[in-house]
DNA sequence: CCACACTTTGCACACGTGAACAATCCGTCC
DNA sequence: GGACGGATTGTTCACGTGTGCAAAGTGTGG
C-alpha cells in the first residue's frame, strides 16, 4: 500500500487539503505547516497518484510518439535519433509513449483520447497515416507533425527540405562528369518516397539529361531490396556510372552488389545515399550521403509541443530544415571510356 | 469535453451503474439493455476515461520501457530491435514508456510507482542499474531484466550466453590457425565488456595461448572508438593477425582503420564482431560475427511481463537464449609467412 | 471595544469509474 | 396466498487529488 495524502494528513494532525496545499507550493498555507508536512511526507516516502492528478486536472504528462510503423520501413537510426531527441527534451518531466500507428489502427484510435496523452509528436513517413492525424487533430490534442510535409495550416509541421538534399546529392554527382545516373528509390507509398525521387528526377532535368525509366529500381529502404535492385541496374546493357540511393541501407546494399560483380565503388560506379546513418562514415568507402538533422528536429519538436501544452496553440508553421551533403569516398568521376 | 458513462445515463434514462455493467460485459445485466447502451455509447464516440479507471482499478495500462541510457553506448539496432520485440507484443493492450534509467535517476526515481506502471522491462548494460532494479523491486512492481545478468532468484532474468558467444567467435578465429588474436573490448562500466573479455581470455586460455595486454585495446561500442583502438594495435611491433571485437559498430571501426592502413581484411587481418548488427551482412567484407537474438528476446520477456501481471509473480528464474556464430567473409584463414 | 482585513485551516464536493449492497419486479413452488 | 429465488436496476460509497467556500484565528485601526 503507498502513501496517500490522507495518511499524512492524520498523522500530522491536519486536513487532507492542508496537504495537498504543502505539496503544491500554494500560497494559503503557513511556512511552517507546509515544512512541517513536506519533512512527514519525505519521511514515509510519499509520491503522489498521478492517476488521481490526471483525473482532477485533466493532464496526463504523457506524451506520444507515434511512427508510421515500428517495423519495416523505419530504419534504427533514424528511429533511435528520434526517440533520443524528443526524450532528451522531455527528460522527466513526462512520460513518453512510443507507438506503430499501424499498431493502434485496429482499434480505430478509440485509445488515444485527449484525456491519454497532452500532446503527440508523429513521426510520419506516409499519407496512410493521415486518417490518424485527422483523428488526433479532431480531438484536440496538441501535436506537431515530423518529417514528413503537410498541407498548409493544419498543425505545427517540421520537416528538412529532402528534395534540396536529392538534388544536392544528384547535383554533385552530375558535376563529377558522371550522365548516366541511376537511383534506387524508396517504399513505394512512402511520401519521402515521392520527394526523393522527384529531387532526383529535378535534377537531371536541370542539368538537361533525360529521365530513363530504366534507371530507377524500386527498393524498400532495406538493405536487402538495395542489393537487389542494383543487381537489377547492373544487368542493364548500359550501365550507369553512379547512382543515388533514397537511403543509406539500400546504399549499402547497393555497394555490397556492385563488390559481388567484381567492381569497385567509386572508381567503376560511384554511390551516393541519403539520410547519414550511423554507419556511413565507416563502411569501405565512406559513403557519400545527405545528413538529415533527425535528432535535431525531435528536440525542436518537442520544445514546441512543450510550449503548446503549456501556453496554448501556437501558430500552425511549417519549419523547414536544411540538410547538408556530406561528401566522403564512395564518389569520384567517371573513368573515362576505354581507360 | 467528452463522453462520459453518466451523460449516457442521461440520455439513456438508466443509472451510471448501468451504463458501467454494459460497457463491461457483466452478467447482471438485461441483453436487451446492454446492446441499446452499447450503441447509444457508439453513437456517441463514447471512449472510458482510462485514469479514472486507473484510479478504481489500481492498473495503469502503462508498461515500462527502461534502457540504462538511450544516449551512447546503447547502439541503433539493438534499441530498435529491443522497442520491436516488447511493442510486437503488447500492441494495444498497454501503452508502452521508453525511458532512460540515467534521465530518471535525477529525480531518485520518484516517478515511478506501482501506481504508474503494472510492469517494467528493464534492458541492462551496467551494474550501475542495480539501484534503479533495487527501486522496482521494493515497490513491488513486476520486473523482468533484460540483457544482463543478476544474482539468482531476484526476478526473472532473460540473458544470451554471450561469454559462450565470445568463445565461440575467438574459437573459430583460433582453428582458422590464428595465433595472435587481438581484442577490441567494450565500453568500461558496461557487464557486457567484461563478460566479453572474459570469454576471449578463456577461449584463448583453452588454446593453451596466453592473454597478451597489449593485444587488449580499450573501446566505447562505438565506430570511433574502433577505429582508434585497431589503429593502435595495428601500431604494435608484433601485429595481431585477427581481432575479435565486442560488438559490430567496433569491428566496422577495425575494418575501416586497417583499409586506411592500406591492409586488406579478411587477407592480412581476420576481423569478427559481436551482436549481427543490422549492417553486418551487407559491409564488404560481409562481417562474421555472432547473433544474439534481441527481438526475440525482448519479446520473450514482453510475454512473461504480462503473464506475471496477469496471473502473479512466477518463479524469477534465469532465462538463457542461446547466440549463434555467423559465419561470413570477414574473417579467413592467416597468411602463411613470407607469402 | 468593535469593525474590518488578512492569514490559515477545514469541509464538502468534483473528477469518471467500478462494486457492494439494497430495492424492485416477476415467476414459481408449497 | 405467502414465501422464496432469480433477474435486473438503482443507491451509495470508494479510489486520491484539487478547489470553492465557509469558518476560525490574528492583528490593526478607529
Amino acid at each position: 500500500m503507498s502513501v496517500t495524502i490522507k495518511d499524512i494528513a492524520k498523522l500530522a494532525g491536519v486536513s487532507h487539503t492542508t496537504v495537498s496545499r504543502a505539496m503544491n507550493d500554494s500560497p494559503l498555507i503557513n511556512d511552517e505547516t507546509k515544512l512541517r508536512i513536506r519533512a512527514l511526507a519525505e519521511q514515509l516516502g510519499y509520491t503522489p497518484n498521478l492517476y488521481a492528478k490526471s483525473l482532477v486536472s485533466d493532464r496526463s504528462h504523457h506524451v506520444g510518439l507515434f511512427f508510421t510503423t515500428l517495423y519495416t520501413g523505419t530504419s534504427a537510426g533514424f528511429f533511435h535519433d528520434a526517440v533520443r531527441g524528443v526524450s532528451e527534451v522531455l527528460r522527466s518531466g513526462y512520460q513518453l509513449v512510443v507507438k506503430g500507428i499501424d499498431d493502434c489502427r485496429a482499434g480505430g484510435f478509440h485509445t488515444i483520447t485527449s484525456k491519454s496523452f497532452d500532446g503527440i509528436i508523429a513521426v510520419s513517413q506516409s499519407e496512410e497515416d493521415d486518417d490518424f492525424l485527422a483523428s488526433v487533430r479532431e480531438k484536440g490534442i496538441p501535436l506537431v507533425v515530423l518529417n514528413r510535409q503537410l498541407e498548409e495550416g493544419q498543425c505545427l509541421n517540421i520537416v528538412s527540405d529532402e528534395a534540396e538534399g536529392v538534388r544536392q546529392a544528384v547535383g554533385y554527382l552530375l558535376k563529377l562528369g558522371h550522365e548516366n545516373v541511376a537511383m534506387i528509390a524508396g517504399k513505394p507509398g512512402f511520401k519521402s518516397a515521392v520527394v526523393r525521387r522527384s529531387g532526383y528526377e529535378e535534377a537531371l532535368a536541370a542539368a538537361g539529361i533525360d529521365v530513363r525509366r530504366d534507371y530507377v529500381a524500386a527498393g524498400e529502404y532495406t538493405v536487402e531490396s538495395g542489393l537487389a535492385a542494383m543487381r537489377r541496374l547492373l544487368r542493364l546493357r548500359e550501365r550507369p556510372t553512379a547512382v543515388f540511393c533514397a537511403n543509406d541501407q539500400m546504399a549499402l546494399g547497393a555497394m555490397k552488389a556492385i563488390a559481388e560483380a567484381g567492381l569497385r565503388a567509386p572508381e567503376d560506379i560511384a554511390v551516393a545515399g541519403f539520410d547519414d546513418d550511423v554507419f556511413a562514415a565507416y563502411v569501405t568507402p565512406a559513403l557519400t550521403t545527405v545528413r538529415r538533422p533527425i535528432a535535431e528536429m525531435s528536440r525542436m519538436a518537442a520544445q514546441r509541443l512543450l510550449q503548446e501544452i503549456e501556453q496554448g496553440r501556437p501558430a500552425p508553421e511549417t519549419v523547414y530544415v536544411r540538410t547538408e551533403l556530406v561528401v566522403r569516398e564512395s564518389a569520384a568521376p567517371p573513368q573515362k571510356p576505354g581507360m
